[in-house]
This record gives structure tokens, C-alpha cells and sequence, in this order.
DNA sequence: AAAATAGTGTCTATGAGACACTATAGT
DNA sequence: ACTATAGTGTCTCATAGACACTATTTT
């Protein structure tokens, strides 16, 4: 998806018009990006946060984010938000939805381009600082596909503030993920390079919040040739250790009469 | 999901800060939105384009689109865009994706935010006027939910030039209605107030482009809910007619034990 | 009567859930 | 030996597709 075709040739009427157009002949806008930074540990789906130093909403917490730059694409400016703000490259991101109603903050008109990132535990661990930077668990109100917005907090039933609309974004996060965990492997996303079914099966259900049937869920995702199993199994258990499975990049396909 | 949440008190300090706030201090652009209005007939996936007689890409095949107020939503501009470029009022409309390449149009940074819009064929009628607004078939050159570029065409074999990146966006929005048409009853958008089983399935299958099943598709239509039957048939077939059906706002649950 | 599609009943293949059973680690 | 979980085999149920058959209209 990338509008690049415009390397062909243009005529002389339309390079004319091109060096006279005066940009600022229509309404500008500011352009922001938030990113979700989404993970599952503990049976839980948290969120990374980060309290607001400057007005407005001083003192909430708010995704991280940034105004976009004028030379750089929407995915680049969500890249150097995640790698700026949280030190992560190299993770699963995409682009989750836009909100622009006029109201939405109260400084100017801003329109933001919503982001969300799938990311292990261990990536985040160390990048909390008490009161700055928060993994603060989702608190979501909704079963299913439901919809709508989503809160947070750090300690059950202390909720925390959250900034702007971003409890809306924070909810169009978690219906995305639910939506798209069963067609498409986002569990893997969440989980270090080697675990076992059951972790997948902990993340599933932290993401759908409902638990799921062991046995089925163990023959969909070994019959979807998304897994490779290493002949290593997990240590430091009190029970029977499970085999070790790592992501197949090649999903094998049964396009076969 | 509004972000209207400000009626709240704000502090001294914050309400000094933001009568000094000075928004130019940050970088702006420009806002747009297009719309994919699409609709289906004779087997066909069809969407709205226009000609565009300015610069840059004049001559070229558009989306209906336009820039953002800054008083206004995005829904609401988009929906100012359809009623202002086609006519529409109070038909299904959805946003889509946010494309913001860099390098999209030439003569400045424009971010659009696309929607896509579902219409009965019949709302359509002498919309068109030769060689400004055209009612293109889309060629869609990649299977199920493959995703890519998807071309337009007037007549078999002659397809239109698009400009910018619009056939990344026309692109868009047929992997959005593809994947959402079993699970969701957009099928319905695409029809008129009182249709045949036959009709329902041929607009399917022109989404899809592929045929389907007869029998399990009536029996899957039927099973859902969202389907209520008239008493009436179609006229002036030659053959059995067959009845028509309605669709049913109250989707019957079965959540029952 | 012929043609063409509407609509029904039934069989089969597939996949998920339920459940019983065996296997293997730590304590 | 006991406990807890891994992993396998089998049964059932729901759903989609295939297919045969009947029904009803126009020409």
C-alpha cells in the first residue's frame, strides 16, 4: 500500500501549476500518531501508558504518541514513536483507526492516527518508572466483539485516568486483537521466540477473556502449520514438562485436491 | 466512540495555559477524506469515480473526496462528501484506512483518511454523466482476502488511469467488504428494501467473486435472523417466483440453553 | 408440455467440544 | 506414591456442501 507512482513523466501544464500552488491556501490540520503498545502476561492483556508532564490533561495517562513529521510516513512517525518512547524496534505494528472529532483536545484541532503493537513481556520489562511510565492492566467492560471504551489501572479497582479519548482507543486495541486472533497469528506476537501451548493458550484467553477448550485449541493451532515444535521441553516445572514450539514463518497450505 | 469528554472543570492553570497555546508552533497538514462508494450489479463490484479537472493527476479517475473543516468530525466530512459529491444521505458508511505516504500527492503533504460507503444500484441511477462521474467495475486481480492495488474499468479491457493512490485504497476497501460480508449484514446495504435469496446471493458473489453454494447459503440467510419474509413475490420473471424478504433490524439471538 | 428457477429433505465431510485415558516430570 | 499437567484417542454435535427431488411460474 504505498502511493509511490508518480516517478512517470508530467507535463509542462501540470509542473507549471505544481511550482505556483500555494499550500497554504487550505485549512492545516495537526497530524498526530498514538500507539498501543499491547501485551499478555499473568492472564492479563495490559497496555503500556505514560503520565502526561505538560497541560492538557497534565497528570492522565496517555498512549504514547507524537505529531507527525512533515517528510515522514504514517507507519515511520508510529515506528519512531515505539522506538522513541518505549526503546522497541522490530515488533508487530499496525494501523488501527483514526479519530478526528473536533473536541478531542481542547488545545487545537488534532487528528490522530491510532497504532497498535503486539510485544512480549520481557520486551517491556525494566521500561516501567513509578509514576511516568505504567504496564497497566485493560479493564474491559464488554464481552466479545463487543466495542467501546476500555479502562485501565495498575491495582484492581484503582482505575486509572486516562487522557483524551484514549480509553476509545484503547478499545478499538482490544477489539482488533479479539477479532483477529482466531484468523490470524497475533497470540505468537505476544509470547517470546520459544514457548509452549499452553502460554499460547494463557495468551488466548487473556485477549478474549473467556477460557477456551484445551484439547481444540491444541489440534487448531497444530493443524494450522503455524507452529514448529523444538525437540527442547520446558524446565523448572512441578508437573510434566511441555514441549517447546517456535513460529513457522511458512505456513503450510493444503491447497491440495 | 466520541473523545467528548471535556465538559469537565478544568483548573486555573490549565485554562491559562491554553488560552496562550499557540498551535502554528507545531507542524500542520492537510486533512482530506475520500470515500469508496461501492455497490453491486448485474454480478459486478462497482464504485463511484470522478474525473478530475484540476491539477495534479487532472484527467485522471478520483475518489470522491474532499478536505477537512476544522470545525468538523471525520464521519461527518465524510458524510458532507457524499451528499455533496454523489448525492447519498443515510447509507452505510464506515471508515477504512488512513493513507499518508509522503510521496501520495505532489503538491503537498496530505493525509487521507478513506471511508468506504455501501449502496443500492438503484440510488445510483443518472448519477453518471459521461467522461465527469463514472460507476466503474473494479478488477480485482488477487483471490479471497489477498489485499493490493485494484484497478477500474468502463468497459472489459479498458481500464481507467486512477490517480494518486487511489487504487490502493479502492483496494482497501474491497478486502474490507470481503472479509466482513459473513460475519456482517452488509450484504443487505447493497440491496434494496425488499429483495429475493437470489439477489442476496449474486451480490455476495460478486463481492467475493466466486460463486457460492445455493442451498447453504439460503439455509445459512435464513438461520441468521437478520432476514424477514414478505409475503410478496418478485414479478415478471420468467419462472417461479420467488419471494421477497426484508431485513430484520432485531437479529434474533439464540443464546438459550 | 417445456423451461427455468424456487424451495425441501437427506446424506456426508469437517471441525469443535467433551471426556476418558495414558504419559511423565517434580516432590 | 502422589500431584499436576502433557498429550492421545474417540464420541458427539453443529454446520457446510452435494445432490436428488418436488413446486410453481411464464412461454
Amino acid at each position: 500500500m504505498d502511493g509511490n507512482r508518480h516517478g512517470k513523466a508530467r507535463g509542462d501544464e501540470e509542473r507549471a501549476f505544481l511550482e505556483s500552488y500555494d499550500p497554504s491556501a487550505f485549512e492545516r490540520l495537526s497530524v498526530a500518531v498514538d500507539v498501543v503498545v499491547l501485551t499478555a502476561a499473568e492472564g492479563e492483556l495490559r497496555a503500556l501508558l505514560v503520565r502526561r508532564r505538560e497541560h492538557p490533561d497534565a497528570g492522565r495517562w496517555a498512549l504514547p504518541g507524537g505529531f507527525m513529521g512533515p517528510r515522514e510516513g504514517l507507519d515511520e512517525a508510529a515506528r519512531r514513536v515505539l522506538a522513541g518512547k518505549a526503546g522497541l524496534t522490530g515488533v508487530f505494528l499496525e494501523q488501527l483507526y483514526t479519530f478526528g472529532e473536533p473536541e478531542r483536545d481542547p488545545r487545537t484541532r488534532i487528528v490522530s492516527v491510532a497504532y497498535y503493537a503486539l510485544v512480549a513481556p520481557e520486551r517491556l520489562a525494566g521500561l516501567e518508572e513509578p509514576g511516568e511510565v505504567a504496564l497497566a492492566r485493560l479493564t474491559v467492560p464488554w464481552p466479545g466483539e463487543g466495542g467501546g471504551p476500555v479502562g485501565a489501572e495498575l491495582s484492581p479497582g484503582a482505575p486509572l485516568e486516562l487522557a483524551f479519548d484514549h480509553a476509545d482507543i484503547l478499545g478499538a486495541a482490544v477489539r482488533r486483537v479479539r477479532g483477529k486472533l482466531d484468523y490470524a497469528p497475533i497470540g505468537l506476537e505476544l509470547l517470546p521466540e520459544r514457548f509452549t501451548l499452553r502460554e499460547l493458550r494463557l495468551v488466548h484467553e487473556a485477549v478474549l477473556a473467556r477460557p477456551l477448550n484445551k484439547d481444540s485449541f491444541r489440534r487448531r493451532l497444530l493443524a494450522s502449520g503455524l507452529l514448529a515444535p523444538t525437540s527442547e521441553r520446558e524446565a523448572g516445572t512441578e508437573h510434566r514438562p511441555a514441549e517447546l514450539y517456535t513460529f513457522a514463518r511458512q505456513a503450510a497450505s493444503k491447497e491440495n485436491p
